[in-house]
DNA sequence: ACTATATGGTTCGACATCGAACATTATGGA
DNA sequence: TCCATAATGTTCGATGTCGAACCATATAGT
């Protein structure tokens, strides 16, 4: 049976939906109460990519829906992790900032996840790392432009 | 700041994520009423795999909580694409069989996602492809092994 | 054989997630 | 200027997902 089944694209979609649920797990055991993955994630975001993004291009970002992202806003904002504020020239939007509560939070869950994952980290050639985000960037891409 | 936080595995966990999202979002838009992916996963699994699986295997294959697992079979159970049958050696569990609907469904959806998957394959070489799927593998033993 | 513990599966309650419909504000065209 | 349409974000209802507690059966130790 070589039919589409057997096409190793599947194989790779199962492969990373399965490890997102292994490090989906790993991280929301190092979260305290209820807090969940998509929290720590976009605080991670507002850190990387910069403050001040309003929530659908935070929405974007993951490529979740837009009602999906205000739940998990307002569950940051009701921690007290993030500040909404409004949108400086369009009254629609807003704009999201970190607290200084909430950079603390992160810095603290990321020391704790790096400190657990540390024993693991080095079993992966940095260059092997590299290559497979490369090609998953593209593969993203690529699936972005499928959605039409 | 090169913390843990710039280690390029946080960041392909990101990518893993993201991607999930869009392939999930992508097969279940060609899933008929109120199926999801996992559902399409199983099928998929069982047929892969073999059948007469129990509930606990395939759901350590997809690394999901069993009562997550309790449910998805539930779910093909009700629409008629599996059977569910005694274990011949250990009462306390099952064994999971496709029907003849349950394979028959399987192949229309596969069809179905590799015919609107086909514009897009030829961007990827399968030599890439292979290169991730072999990382990938390897990622998802060290997390096995870490999960503790 | 008997009891303690482990294992497979389900139930339950809490919560995340999503599509669809909605309110509000922007934008573009007559 | 005015209206139709688009864009941003929220609300609502339905459902997926998960941890914890729970049954039923197996297994191990004495």
């Amino acid at each position: 049976m070589s039919d589409d089944a057997s096409n190793p694209v599947f194989e790779l979609f199962n492969e990373i939906g399965i490890i997102n649920q292994l490090s989906r797990a790993f991280f929301e055991a190092r979260l305290p109460n209820g807090m969940v993955l998509p929290h720590f994630s976009v605080l991670n975001h507002l850190m990387r990519v910069g403050e001040g993004r309003t929530p659908l291009q935070i929405a974007r970002a993951f490529q979740v829906p837009k009602n999906s992202m205000t739940h998990t806003l307002a569950g940051l904002e009701k921690r007290g992790l993030i500040e909404v504020r409004p949108h400086p020239s369009d009254r629609r939007s807003k704009t999201i900032w970190l607290t200084d509560a909430g950079r603390a939070f992160r810095g603290e869950a990321m020391a704790r996840v790096g400190r657990d994952m540390a024993p693991v980290l080095p079993e992966m050639e940095p260059e092997d790392v590299q290559q497979t985000l490369a090609f998953l960037k593209s593969l993203r891409e690529v699936l972005d432009r499928a959605r039409d």
